[in-house]
RNA sequence: GGUACCUUAGCUCAGUGGUAGAGCAAUGGACUGAAAAUCCAUGUGUCCUUAGUUCAAUUCUAAGAGGUACCA
């Protein structure tokens, strides 16, 4: 079954639906290797907290941008794309097929679609809104992108800080509005893609959330956080799992509620992942039992 | 069997003679270089049932049902 063009499986879903154990053994019937597609799990020191493969599970099948970045790392969904589009065609020389495995939305994206090119932030324009926004506030980065961009400005959610001060930023370092640097336009990707989501009923994803995350608990989540506790202000740690226990070592919460609050923060991203999902008609949607069998053989029609 | 208290949102409860709220849950949405991030929106529920008083009852009265505690 050799392939006109290679193929990208993609194995997406809500966090917990278990889509690790079928990646896993989809990709040892095929023979071929899987991709991360979770923006934490590239960090090392997260395994817990992030429901990394393990090593009994990295040796049955090679695993690839997993744990490969330190904590301190700026990392991003254009670098996981162009990491991604390195990496596949080594791929592709060993198997037909490679999998990607993981339910960050936007990373998922970024390599089906990829995302408009953008000048890179310098730290000096970066550091300028920051600072503007620490003196002036969110009305006058508003203002602000109301000049330099009036057409992105009148889309965007103004409430939404991170999303005006980017906007300001690009506006900045590229000098053009940044809605004329956004395209709209899927890129065009010289292999198949084929994107499985896997889905439960609501009740039943959130019981295996809940009982995943006392899972955490047992297996030494609090001593992982506890170890990267010095870090908690960086990005990679703003992340359901430690900044509930990081406000219990802070003393702002107790254990019980910080383990309630990880459970109902990772039951609310599952509902805002499913949310993205609903709208991407690529998706093939099956249960986890019984999907790498159907898997399997949806593959054969196109290799 | 007796006495007291309770019955209001999925749960725990507050409250009022002019048909109702909080906390915790829950739900919908946005999303293009931080995305497990960031942001927006959502509370009709036989106020246990029936009868009575009243212009008006979820609120007062009575009976019934269920529950809790104590006493037998």
């Amino acid at each position: 079954m050799t392939p006109r063009t290679p193929t990208l499986l993609v194995i997406t879903g809500p966090t917990g639906v278990g889509k690790t154990a079928v990646a896993i053994e989809v990709a040892r019937q095929i023979g071929c290797d899987i991709v991360n597609a979770d923006s934490r799990q590239v960090y090392r020191d997260l395994p817990i907290g992030t429901a990394a493969p393990t090593a009994a599970e990295r040796a049955l099948v090679p695993h690839h941008l997993v744990g490969f970045l330190p904590l301190e790392a700026q990392y991003s969904a254009a670098q996981y794309e162009s990491d991604v589009l390195a990496l596949l065609p080594q791929l592709w020389q060993r198997a037909p097929v490679a999998v990607l495995c993981g339910g960050s939305m936007l990373y998922v994206d970024a390599v089906c679609r990829g995302i408009d090119e953008l000048p890179t932030i310098s730290t000096e324009v970066r550091e300028a809104v920051r600072d503007k926004l620490a003196r002036e506030g969110l009305d006058a980065l508003v203002d602000e992108l109301r000049t330099l961009d009036p057409d992105y400005c009148a889309t965007l959610d103004l409430h939404n800080t991170r999303r005006v001060a980017h906007a300001v930023e690009i506006c900045r370092q590229a000098g053009v509005p940044y809605s004329s640097l956004r395209t709209g336009q899927a890129k065009q990707r010289p292999f198949n893609i084929v994107k499985v989501g896997l889905n439960m009923a609501r009740e039943e994803l959130f019981d295996r959330i809940n009982r995943r995350v006392d899972a955490m608990i047992a297996a030494g989540l609090e001593q992982e956080a506890q170890r990267v506790y010095a870090l908690r202000h960086l990005n990679a740690l703003n992340t359901v799992g430690y900044k509930e226990l990081f406000a219990m070592m802070d003393g702002t919460m107790s254990r019980q509620v910080a383990i309630e609050r990880i459970k109902k923060n990772t039951r609310v991203y599952a509902k805002k992942q499913l949310t993205w999902y609903r709208r991407d008609p690529l998706i093939e949607w099956q249960h986890p039992s019984g999907a790498a069998q159907a898997i399997i053989r949806r593959l054969q029609q196109v290799l």
